[in-house]
DNA sequence: TTAGTTACTTTACACTGTGTCAATTGACAC
DNA sequence: GTGTCAATTGACACAGTGTAAAGTAACTAA
């Protein structure tokens, strides 16, 4: 029955959550692993996913169903000016980044192995970059944006500020909170973008 | 004789060299590859280097010798003032990463499995650190740095601006030249860092 | 001349983790 | 009962790292 089916990989998939939130490094989260903690055979984990990545893939989905990805991120778009909704973009990201990082950071690391989970993590990064632009956008119409910075660049700086890599750096490198990476990182994207 | 065992070694250092210049993926190079390219048996490179991250490491050594980073970051401590010495850094560091970026990513991908390569990679990445904190200090000392940044704080950010995950993704996501990561990090740091 | 050392080779194997395959079991459905 | 479907067990291929042992060729030193 495909109702005992979608059980069984509803565990898989809350399985690999849980694991993947508690390590800090992706790797350390073997397919047998999950098996294990799901009460499952390691080959009926293939059963449900044919790969690692897709099983990883579809975890994104899952996440973003838990957490109201969509909602929370398009929350930003009302904002009445241009500044208001940089400040607003900035602070949903970054305090969603925190909920998903482990399984952002499993499918980083699956990258440069596999296609597929390259393909996923770069259609998310461009999401962002999506959003950032329109933020950039809202700047430019209102006349806010720094003389010397096209849109592109820009959109660019902003991308960059707000990368994974940049958040982790702030974060454990060097020690900020998650407040702190939200209110530093409104600030700068702030001096480097608006005009003085 | 150990004059013939330090020329295998070098010949070793200089395929693996070689080898991660060319691949974009560090991974690409295993341990037969730089046995295959160096001329010799894969046993040969565990009798000269124990491991892939002790081969790994020694290349980063070997890197510095042949490019002279030393010499290279030095040079913007005689720097007039505080803010030459800022866009100095930024060009001297960002000028010498590329040259050394196949190798320094192949120790990134490494971390996360072995502890020396971690080690090793943390402390090269406290170095640059260290030279963003004596260039913030200068500027604090000529009472440039914005006032609501402590020099803590400053260190991190230019830090996470200079870091190899912020190069990468303006140079390889955003499509950017050498020289336009360059002018465009110095224009930003002087935004987040300096007073209007 | 012979014995020892050194650098390296060849072959074989252990280990880890992914992914495949085939035969089997247990349950429920008509 | 016969079919079907989820899951199980056990075996295996494959890649890459690292270990171990026996052998070779060349040079060194009594």
């Amino acid at each position: 029955m495909s109702r005992e089916k979608n059980e069984t990989r509803q565990k898989i998939l809350d399985s690999t959550l849980k694991l993947l939130e508690k390590s800090s490094v992706g790797k350390e989260v073997r397919m047998s692993d999950i098996a294990k903690d799901a009460g499952i055979s390691r080959q009926a984990v293939y059963l449900h996913f044919p790969t690692r990545a897709d099983l990883l893939i579809a975890v994104t989905y899952r996440l973003d169903e838990i957490y109201d990805a969509a909602g929370r991120l398009v929350k930003p778009t009302n904002a009445k000016t241009g500044i208001l909704r940089l400040e607003a973009y900035i602070e949903a990201w970054f305090g969603y980044l925190p909920l998903i990082y482990g399984v952002v950071k499993a499918m980083m690391d699956m990258r440069d192995q596999d296609d597929a989970a390259k393909e996923a993590y770069d259609l998310r990064m461009q999401h962002i970059r999506n959003a950032c632009e329109t933020t950039i956008l809202a700047l430019k119409n209102e006349d806010q944006l720094q003389a010397h910075l096209t849109t592109e660049v820009a959109t660019d700086i902003l991308w960059t500020m707000l990368s994974i890599p940049t958040w982790e750096q702030y974060r454990f490198q060097c020690g900020w909170t998650a407040q702190e990476c939200i209110q530093r990182t409104q600030t700068s994207a702030k001096a480097v973008l608006l005009k003085p």
